[in-house]
DNA sequence: AAAATATTTGGAAACGGTTCATTGACCGGC
DNA sequence: GCCGGTCAATGAACCGTTTCCAAATATTTT
């Protein structure tokens, strides 16, 4: 048989091949039990010798189920998303999901296009973060998606089922440590307040002072944006103060080498001129001489939870009313802090 | 109109509400021109009134195209390889693709049984990389591939387009460096050899050894797995030997965590008890105190490259033969390395 | 004003699978 | 020898678009 110009084989052809009806090729390529030893051998010949290669299209077509899930993160280049991400796809790849990826830069208008992108393309489920999670608009796109949708580290929005590290927690650990090493001005660096780990993460920041009897200076805080250039800015504008902070805990996933840059350029050695801790853990911060005090938690974990929570209402499994998975942090003590001068 | 029970708004519908032919609808919905104010003006009341979302399955299944690329990469979690798919992803987008992630984990099973996933799904294209450059499984997989295919990193396979650093001049320049500040056993680490990197890397190796006058010593080249633990296994168990080097040259784009992790344990420090070149750049390498003197070159660029050959065959833009992109390598020097003692 | 041409709209076929009602074959029991 | 029941296999309908031909209408030309 010979295939005609630019066209693939389809089901007809192997039915033509096999001698069979196109409803028993069908059977056979879903192991339906009622086909003959014979007749399926038949029809697994005619499939090798042509070369057919199913069509997921036509597939997805009748039965509604494209057997896709859609992810969108702020961005694919920052180890502690990618961490999540890498042990989701794992996941949906074993249970035959493929896997679709899509970097937000944590901008609101291409969230709202790609969630309409993800609902053309009829995904089965959606995993993802959003830039503002007090935004009507985007809490409307959420709770009317057509399809399943986990939020990865967000946490208010109560109708869709997300996954989240308990950064308050961690705040408050990272602020007590640095309260009882005796630091006072303790400055801090969040991304944009309008997502659930920046503002849990100064509430966190909020309740190690208050429980020391004391009240956070706002001026020490600074909320705006999580780039390495922000940081870096807004790093060396405070240490230039005549009061500059004493420590400096940058709580951001993908913060820490902005302000490494800015002591650095600055000539201020971490550990003896300013204390450091991270708020998340990576190589740089293990490595670095000295190694950062940091906030750490299992991120792998958090993807299994979320692809699994995914794939239970994808499948039908739970139908049980959203929840909110906690993942806990916890604060590796290293090198880089000692008590104020 | 009532939505039927589990049922999507679809073409028809919308044609239905607007009391005109479906046909009218698919052209409004496709922007062809000779649709009369009026009429475009009814349809696109009838689908903002329904809240009709066009089905990509169906346009799919119909004009045997599905607007998705793919990409299999070995792992997510490599910095580097992330920089060259954020950047596709990013054009991809723009060119209203949608962008499908998988990782490989540099396993050949996973490698082709993903190929035929993706042919499967009917994706326009596909960029990857794959374990083993002359593996003829794999080179046979590759080559009869039914859709526009780019490998990334990958050199050897002639028949289809590649994108790939030069790694041959930066181990050159890398090693004429350690060469000239006096040192004679360096250590290479490098990943399979079967992969154009590895090989181009021990080829530069060794170019810059001859072209002193000097035979590199394979006792000092490591040459098996990129993974962390190998290298930081290899690293701890090459500084035990009676002679051990007096550099080494980590080669692999995310090795060098594991050689710094295995020298600290060892409490030989970088600089003065050994000289140390990263044969990828990073945050890591940029910030350590002393910071180490890497191999760099623009990722972004890669990825565009790689995103744009493939945007050129899949539109049919280009029916040019397959080529090679090779993008220039760099050494930054830094203060990691010095005369040996 | 009629004819020729261009433009807009309608409606059916096609894409490649899955599903389901129907037919046909075979077997055992009375 | 007939009937009922089970199991395999058939083939048409269907999923939601796009595309193409034909019909209807508008516009220009003669």
């Amino acid at each position: 048989m010979v295939r005609k110009a630019g066209r693939e084989f389809t089901i007809r052809d192997v039915a033509r091949s096999a001698e069979v009806a196109v409803g028993t090729v069908s059977r056979v390529l879903n192991d339906h039990p009622s086909v003959t030893r014979d007749v399926r051998e038949r029809v697994q010949r005619a499939i090798t010798s042509l070369g057919y290669e199913r069509n997921a299209v036509a597939q997805s077509m009748r039965s509604a189920r494209t057997h896709m899930i859609a992810c969108a993160i702020r961005d694919f280049d920052i180890p502690g998303y990618v961490s999540y991400v890498k042990e989701a796809e794992r996941i949906f790849r074993a249970a035959d999901y493929t896997f679709l990826l899509a970097s937000t830069a944590n901008d609101k208008a291409v969230e709202l296009s790609l969630l309409r992108k993800f609902a053309q393309r009829r995904v089965d489920g959606v995993m993802m973060t959003i830039s503002d999670e007090s935004d009507p608009e985007l809490i409307a796109a959420v709770e009317q998606a057509k399809m399943p949708l986990v939020l990865i580290d967000r946490e208010m929005i109560q109708s869709v089922d997300r996954v989240a590290a308990d950064h308050r927690s961690g705040a408050r650990q990272a602020t007590d440590y640095l309260l009882s090493l005796g630091h006072r001005r303790i400055a801090l660096f969040v991304g944009d307040p309008h997502a659930h780990p920046s503002r849990s993460r100064i509430e966190g920041y909020g309740d190690a002072f208050r429980a020391a009897g004391l009240e956070p200076d706002p001026a020490m805080i600074r909320d705006h944006s999580l780039s390495n250039e922000f940081t870096f800015r807004e790093t060396s504008a405070l240490m230039q103060r005549p009061d500059p902070p004493t420590a400096i805990f940058v709580a951001g996933i993908d913060m820490l080498a902005g302000a490494m840059r800015a002591l650095k350029a600055a000539g201020l050695a971490i550990g003896r001129d300013v204390s450091v801790v991270s708020g998340g853990d990576s190589d740089l911060a293990e490595l670095s001489t000295p190694a950062i005090t940091a906030l750490q938690w299992d991120r792998a974990q958090m993807g299994r939870h979320a692809a699994q929570m995914l794939l239970d209402r994808v499948t039908g499994r739970t139908t049980e009313p959203p929840r909110c998975v906690r993942v806990p942090v916890s604060l590796v003590v290293r090198e880089s802090c000692r008590p104020p001068q």
